[in-house]
DNA sequence: CGCATAGTTCGTTCCTCATCGAAGCATCCT
DNA sequence: AGGATGCTTCGATGAGGAACGAACTATGCG
């Protein structure tokens, strides 16, 4: 057996699915409830606590707890680095195999990430919020900016919650290589798509299909 | 589920011990058959085609066929550096756990590792016949130099081998994190070392124990 | 103080994967 | 052409780990 440093034992705590989008989840900078990890990872808020002990054993992540809430985040930029390595090759290869039908353009233009829009038109949106400063952004964070709240009101969203969660999250996109926004703004954005009916769910896909009139009112309210 | 590559698919491909090591193995940057690998893993045959199979699929390796041999590398640079980022987790959250003793002193200073030398002596084996120029290396290979074969066989050492393997290969020494000589001439000396008793193996170790009588001819033989 | 919420622990079940011996295939040497 | 070598495939076995419901603990609010 080889001597060194154990890669193993720490590949495999990425190598899970649900570790893994925990991991991915936490990319995003914003340090995470367990009830959020394990929304993010499709699993029982048991099986997540299973997992999060596995990963604070194995030293990818750190704890903070406030009163009965445990917020995790990623242990450092190095960890940081590793997830991103992986990524880096997961997509280098992956394309390579996979032939993407009309079924992944639809999921690339736009599609529910959680509960929250992804793809190439929620990266727009993002980069146009911030552009106007509805939403301000630096290299760790998403704020609301001044004018956020009249913003949205007039779009008629609601953009304060009793949700713990944050408000504003940057999630990353990996078929854009870019960052959309998550957090309860994001869910209320994608709520109010759905509910005026500019875009639907495909089923059984993650995909949201958005009709010739919807994506005009999107753009419109988004990206113009 | 999250989109996005899949890092939990690519991460299960290194989570494995015997496939760790046959990557770490390959990290040397010279291509490897697959009798080789298997050793490298502590596998059987079949156990370590089945791995290399899985490590294809993945595309983590390519293949390069001659004759009856398979030899295997690295699928290029981007595999590397996410072994590397792995390796360097892995040895960041690792020692803060782990509590060196005696017995872990004694293989870093000289240990077996699968068929040659390694640890801090056998790094610095490996500084000295370079600086010498009986060895030449640069940034990708280790090869013979021009007094090779006059100064290996006045210590007794046959560097020409029938073996398929390379002559000469780096071999990643994380315990002082750089590099030891591995390939047939790695072998031959430590074949030279144990048959001239100048060591011996520590029962149920891969520690590689010098009498003082052996150490001093060691250094003679390679530190001069 | 009682109820609600966040999260952990326990026990059980089921599935996946690593392992190897045997057999077989392809290549090479005599 | 036959035997040897390198490697793959097949079939069987056993172990480990992910999953969740139930129960429990800690914290917070009315």
């Amino acid at each position: 057996m080889r001597e060194g440093p154990d890669i193993a034992r720490i590949a495999s705590l990425v190598g899970d699915p649900a570790r893994a989008n925990m991991l991915s989840a936490l990319m995003g900078g914003t340090a995470l409830t367990a009830s959020e990890l394990a929304l993010e990872a499709g699993v029982s808020l048991p099986t997540a606590s299973s997992h999060l002990s596995k990963l604070m054993e194995g030293g990818l992540l750190t704890l903070a707890s406030q009163g009965r809430h445990r917020y995790y985040g990623l242990a450092g930029p190095q960890v940081a680095g590793m997830i991103e390595a992986i990524t880096g090759v997961a997509a280098a290869v992956g394309p390579q195999r996979v032939r993407p039908g009309p079924r992944d353009a639809a999921m690339r233009v736009a599609r529910v990430c959680y509960d929250h829009l992804a793809g190439e038109r929620a990266v727009a949106m993002l980069d146009r919020l911030v552009a106007r400063q509805v939403l301000l952004r630096d290299d760790k964070v998403i704020q609301l900016g001044p004018s956020a709240a009249s913003h949205f009101a007039a779009i008629g969203i609601d953009i304060h919650t009793k949700a713990r969660r944050p408000v504003c999250r940057a999630c990353l996109d990996w078929s854009v290589r870019r960052s959309h926004l998550a957090g309860t703004l994001g869910a209320a954005i994608l709520d109010k798509i759905l509910a005026e009916k500019w875009a639907r769910r495909e089923k059984d896909s993650r995909a949201v299909i958005f009709s010739p009139v919807g994506k005009q009112a999107f753009e419109t309210t988004f990206l113009a």
